[in-house]
DNA sequence: TTGCAAACAATCACATTCCATCATATAATC
DNA sequence: GATTATATGATGGAATGTGATTGTTTGCAA
């Protein structure tokens, strides 16, 4: 009744199952050249063990992010760029900050970062934003105000009217156009004034927008270059353009 | 919270949902390259764990999920007596009105019977009443406020702040306790002034709630009885009960 | 309201996978 | 060498997952 000296190949299938995160039966068989039903005894083994869960068809690993979708993700650059502007940015938040985060899928991504602390305030006028913190543990605040469908935020003289209560160590926020000239730009008028006192309810603004926001303008002028403290883009931005924004007084940070 | 996650691909969908917000059946089908009887399969069972929530056509994230304690969700006549309240409550709401729906299932449950409405506008400080609003055709307007985890609803004085720009002409309040002598009673006590607000900042005020609210009281009161205009129950009320409500003043309806 | 298209639920059919059982083979023990 | 234990393979019926089909319901717009 001793011997749990494992036959070899349960080590090799869990250590293959740990690095596929999935597997098949059928690929077992072929793989390790045994049947079915050595190849289903095994995995029955290795899941009574708990090392690995059992499904039907075959097995995947336990206590893991699950694989990406099968669809090619559009542009996975962006979303690995996008990723980075998010953690670059997300560093940039201290113990005890109170921080604003906008609406935007940068900003989310932000969000999704900080998801696990449980050392700050969060304010944001952003309903995935929301949904994204709603089950953590952190302090969330929201603005109130009209929805906005587009944008999934709230917008408004009510989200204004909190904003006047609120004082944000820093503020996180993506932004559809920053150009030198034209300063910040967004592409929905009526959001101006929020944007406006959002921009104005902090210390440190800090943008976090993807080099093909650089040098664009949309039609609604938000608030100078003069604004904001810090931008954090990706490696591809334009370096001429960065020299310019940093000359203003913009710390630039290149993700 | 070790929750089974049959297959790898529920878990996907999970995480896609949880990412994108929601998702349509149609969409899914691509994604995964499944049928849309399988997508539909996958999307029940996700919202069977309560992970989810099904929605014509597809399905939403629910955020906060502290699904409501196992003693109410035993039976499924509860949820059809919930239902009922809910319709009777949607069929007292006429065009133009503006409505403001609070947070709990019973005034959810309402939310989702007007989401195909055009003709109202929505006030709330209810996330999942937000989420299940945010792609329909309503205007919608969230109370800003601290997020309480528990009941996902945004609470303070932010929240009171904002109802005082606001005039709803019918209320729709779920409640914990209602009693002819304790009157209206949350769980609460830091909600207690919000709720207060939300019931003096309109005409009518509705109460849904179903019979096992009825003559039980909580511990933080909220407003007496005669601040109450009409209360929806189920058929299971006591008569006795709905009786002396009804002497105060308050039409009682029983779905 | 009425009509139409989309989405749904229910059912069936098919393929795959699973499980229980038995048979065989290999190894260890007496 | 006979016996026992363990591991593997094979087989047939049961269970599962999936897709297609058919009506029904729902949402939306005229």
């Amino acid at each position: 009744m001793t011997k749990h000296i494992f036959h070899p190949r349960l080590q090799q299938i869990e250590r293959y199952i740990s690095e596929h995160r999935q597997v098949s039966t059928s690929m077992l068989c072929t793989t390790f050249d045994i049947s079915e039903a050595t190849a289903r005894r095994d995995l029955d083994q290795l899941a009574a063990l708990g090392s690995i869960m059992r499904i039907h068809g075959g097995a995947v690993a336990v206590s893991a992010a699950p694989p990406e979708p099968p669809v090619l993700q559009r542009s996975q650059w962006q979303q690995a760029e996008k990723q980075r502007i998010a953690q670059a940015a997300a560093d940039l938040i201290d113990t005890g900050d109170t921080v604003f985060i906008s609406s935007g899928t940068t900003a989310l991504a932000v969000a999704q970062l900080i998801r696990n602390r449980s050392d700050i305030t969060v304010v944001t006028n952003s309903l995935p934003v929301l949904n994204c913190l709603a089950d953590s543990n952190l302090d969330v605040i929201a603005l109130g105000g009209m929805f906005r469908q587009s944008e999934s935020s709230f917008i408004g003289h009510l989200a204004v009217q909190s904003l006047a209560e609120l004082r944000m160590t820093k503020i996180i926020f993506g932004i559809r156009g920053m150009d030198v000239v034209q300063g910040l730009t967004n592409d929905y008028l009526p959001e101006t004034m929020t944007d406006r006192a959002i921009l104005s309810a902090g210390k440190h603004v800090i943008i976090v927008a993807d080099h093909t926001k650089l040098g664009r303008s949309a039609p609604a002028f938000v608030a100078p270059l003069s604004a904001v403290d810090i931008l954090v883009t990706d490696s591809n931005a334009d370096s001429t353009l960065c020299h310019a924004i940093s000359s203003i007084g913009v710390r630039v940070i290149q993700a």
